[in-house]
Parts: structure tokens; sequence; C-alpha cells
DNA sequence: TTTTACGTACAGAATAAACTGTACGTAAAA
DNA sequence: TTTTACGTACAGTTTATTCTGTACGTAAAA
């Protein structure tokens, strides 16, 4: 049995205990602990040392980092003399994580919204060609109102949010 | 091959759409097609119209309606004369989602800090032992610190928004 | 009371997600 | 130029999640 120093072992609880907060955003399992190791230990790190310690495979590191790069949450730190690739945690907290998610949602919200309204169209067309029952087609435009009412409410919420 | 009339068509499309959103909150694909089935036709459905409807085994039905239920998303209705359970979306969209939401994020993050806390007095004890490196608990009570701000900036603005 | 129909617990099957190891293209080192 | 070491694509495996069918307790109907 390995022997684990005591502020290793706190380290893990918190890393833990961090990771789980962070999963909240939509982060995966690996992607959180990866984040909360590279903002615990506080310094830029190869993706040996990262699999190293968090036990997982070189691939699986090089994919998730990734994954925290595009969101912004990692940045690639470059250090002369050495050749591996560093990364390190973007250590803004809150901003970085309000960012990502703000986008995350107006993004989604945005593209559903244009979805909807394309159906939207074909709701028009087809009582245009008579091609169904009238009522039917009525409720459909009411619920279909209500949902384009809702997006756009969640669309302008997190906007909102992004300006403070 | 069944004949599907346009509306039935135009309804799918939607559903699929809509269910998508819904995913954000935090939903599985089942319990977001569930939802938005009940919202857009816009009736009380007994478990076998909507495994029916969605194709889905009736116990998967209720495991996922009950999971809706418990978030309030979805209501139970009574209808005289009818044996079977019958259940309609919560159609204020708005107003449940959010109200579930942020109930969910205000009590993960409080959870978490109650934990950090309790992990942050080991810290304190460890450090009076002796047991460790010193330098090394500087750093990890510094990351502590950040990560308990952290928490109480999430929880402080979704208790806001919680207001509003 | 007996029978029938309902909803859900639970075990196992199907599907999806996460992860690993190998293999390869590329660029730094020799 | 040749050799070495790096990061990632990809196929296959492992693990986790979702779903199904059967079986059972319960309450309404007969």
């Amino acid at each position: 049995m390995k022997n684990i120093s005591y502020s290793e072992n706190i380290t893990n609880k918190i890393m833990i205990e961090f990771s789980r907060t962070i999963q909240l955003f939509g982060l995966t399992s690996l992607e959180a602990r990866l984040y909360a190791y590279l903002f615990l230990t506080n310094e830029a790190r190869t993706l040996d040392e990262m699999g190293e310690a968090l036990g997982k495979s070189k691939t699986a590191i090089s994919t998730n980092i990734r994954s925290l790069l595009d969101l912004n949450l990692v940045t690639q730190v470059w250090k002369k003399g050495v050749r591996k690739d560093l990364y390190a945690a973007n250590n803004q907290l809150f901003k970085a994580f309000m960012n990502f998610y703000l986008n995350k949602w107006i993004d989604a919200t945005y593209h559903q919204k244009e979805a909807l309204e394309e159906t939207s169209k074909m709701i028009e067309q087809a009582k245009k060609d008579g091609a169904g029952n009238l009522t039917e087609f009525a409720n459909l435009e009411l619920g279909m109102h209500e949902i384009l009412e809702f997006h756009e409410e969640l669309e302008g919420m997190f906007k909102k949010m992004k300006q403070d």
C-alpha cells in the first residue's frame, strides 16, 4: 500500500467535492476532476502528469483537456525548454464558469428558436394546403407560440445575466 | 406502413426540438419527451397512452413520470369515473422550469459548501498536529478559500434570481 | 368474496458513454 | 538525415445508464 500524505488526502477530498459542483455545469466526471486538479495544484501540467495523478490514460486526458480548452476553462501555457504541452486552469472561477455556461445556454436557445420558427412556417403552409383538421392546427399553433415565448424568455434572461 | 397525418408529423418535429431544450435543464431524453408530449397535446394522459404514443414500456413511463412529478413539472389529475392515474403538464413553462432549476442549484451549492467547510476544519486540525508541510497547507487553504467563495457567489446569484 | 385491472419493484437485456492501447503523423533532438 | 518523443485518431473494451418483461401488492369492479 502506497503511503499517502495527509495533505494529499485532503487535496483529494476537496477535489471530489469541488468536481461535484463543476459537474452541475454539465462537465463530465473526468473533465471536472481535471479542472479541479489543475486548479488546486495551481501549476501548469503535462498530459502525462495529469494522467498519472488521476490514474487515466493519456488519450483520455488529451480529449478531455481539449474540451476544457474549448470552454476556456483551461489555457495552454508555453515554457521555453519544455517540449510537452502544458495546461493550466483559468483561475477566475466565477467569471470563467459563468461565461462558458451562459454562452452555452444562449447558443442553444437561439438555435432551437430558429428551428422552431422553421417548423412554424410548416404549420402555416399546411393550413393553406388544407392538409388537415383546422382545430388541430389551431391547437398546435397555440402550443408553438408558448414554446417560442419560452425560448425568448430564456434567451433574454441569460443575455441579461451576461451583461452583469 | 402506418399512415401518419400531417399534423402528427409536425407535432413530432416540435416535440423533438422542444425536448432538446428541456434537456438543457438536466432532464433525460425520455423525461423531456414526456413533458413535451403532455404539453403539446394539452390533455391529461394515462401511463398507457403515453407509452403507446412514445413507444416505451409502461414501466419506463411510470418511473419517468414520477421524476417529473417530483420536479413539479407535471401534476396528477383526478377525473371521476376514470380508474387510471392521469397526468398533465404544468403549463406555465418559464415559471415551472425556473423554479425547479434554481432550487436544484441552490440545494446543490449549499450542500457542497457545507462539505467543503467540513474539510476546511480538517486542514486546521492537520496544521495544529503538524502533520505535514506548512507551505503545502498554506497553498491548500488558499485554494479552498477561493472555492468556498465561488460557491457563495453561485448560491447568492441563484437565490437572487429566485426572487425576481 | 372473487375477479380483474392498475401501478411499480426488481432482475436482466439493450443501448450509450467513457476509457484504453495501438498505431501513426509530426516536429524536435541527435 | 536519422532517431526519438509527443499528441491524437480510431477500434475495440469496459463501465454506466436506460429500458423491458415478469411478478406482485393493492384497490376497484363484479
